[in-house]
DNA sequence: TTAATTATGCAATGTTATAACATTGCGGAT
DNA sequence: ATCCGCAATGTTATAACATTGCATAATTAA
């Protein structure tokens, strides 16, 4: 398990990239850049490995995937995504996991992945009059 | 804007499923029903004017459908997706709506969608000893 | 009736993701 | 030295999910 070449590269992307980016956007940058083509399953191994890693997240919502911003940490991840640029916030917030973890209790659920997403319009879209 | 008998029957078929079925389950269904064929855009049609309704949720982590638990309500979902069973259940926190409306307020971020999902397993699939 | 709107049918295509199998390259054990 | 094991990647094909564009039918409004 370590950091190669291939999923450097992907993880380099991701944080080049405006906002979340899809797999297949991945395999076209890597086909443009200096490296050689690579399929679908490859990036998609890739980034099973970055997300393991805690190194980047899915957004669901979207089908696309973004850097994370505190790889160090653990991560309970809350992403707005503004449908003007395309774009995504993440933040942080202990208290939704609490919430999250009360509510399993309750039902006896154990959680393994949670995803907290908003769609929406940012401040600045909205500011520029992005209908 | 009405309620079509397909769209009457897209409903019941999420109702009758156990648990979100997707758009290619329900067309199945369909063709295997008393009623004619349709194609794809036929069902994600039917489907989003369901989910306008707040008769359907989609759940992002699956791609799949189903009804809400409250469509006369205002519906702020959260879904517990079990792995064993395949099953979702669906909650209401108030609060959770709360702090993501606060830290879009921080945010200066217009909220339009939501979407909260936790994975993992459900008390009777741990009980029954489901890996 | 006509015209406008809304709903559906249909074919093709686009997009996202995985299955199944083969290959490479590197480490250690015989 | 060679063989084996293993992680990573390559390759091909296909599964699964979703939309576009255009034609036709049904419903409603004037």
């Amino acid at each position: 398990m370590q950091m190669t070449e291939l999923r450097k590269r992907v993880l380099e992307l991701l944080w080049d990239g405006r906002g979340p980016t899809s797999a297949y956007q991945l395999m076209e940058a890597i086909k443009l850049g200096d490296s050689r083509p690579v399929g679908p399953p490859t990036v998609y191994r890739a980034l099973d490995f970055l997300m393991a890693q805690g190194l980047v997240s899915k957004i669901e919502s979207l089908n696309a995937y973004v850097p994370c911003v505190h790889p160090e940490r653990e991560h309970d991840c809350l992403f707005f995504i503004c449908s003007g640029c395309r774009d995504s916030i993440e933040l942080e917030d202990p208290r939704i996991g609490g919430l999250l973890a009360e509510a399993a209790a309750i039902l006896g659920f154990v959680a393994t992945r949670r995803t907290v997403e908003v769609a929406g319009m940012c401040a600045q879209c909205i500011e520029a009059g992005a209908a």
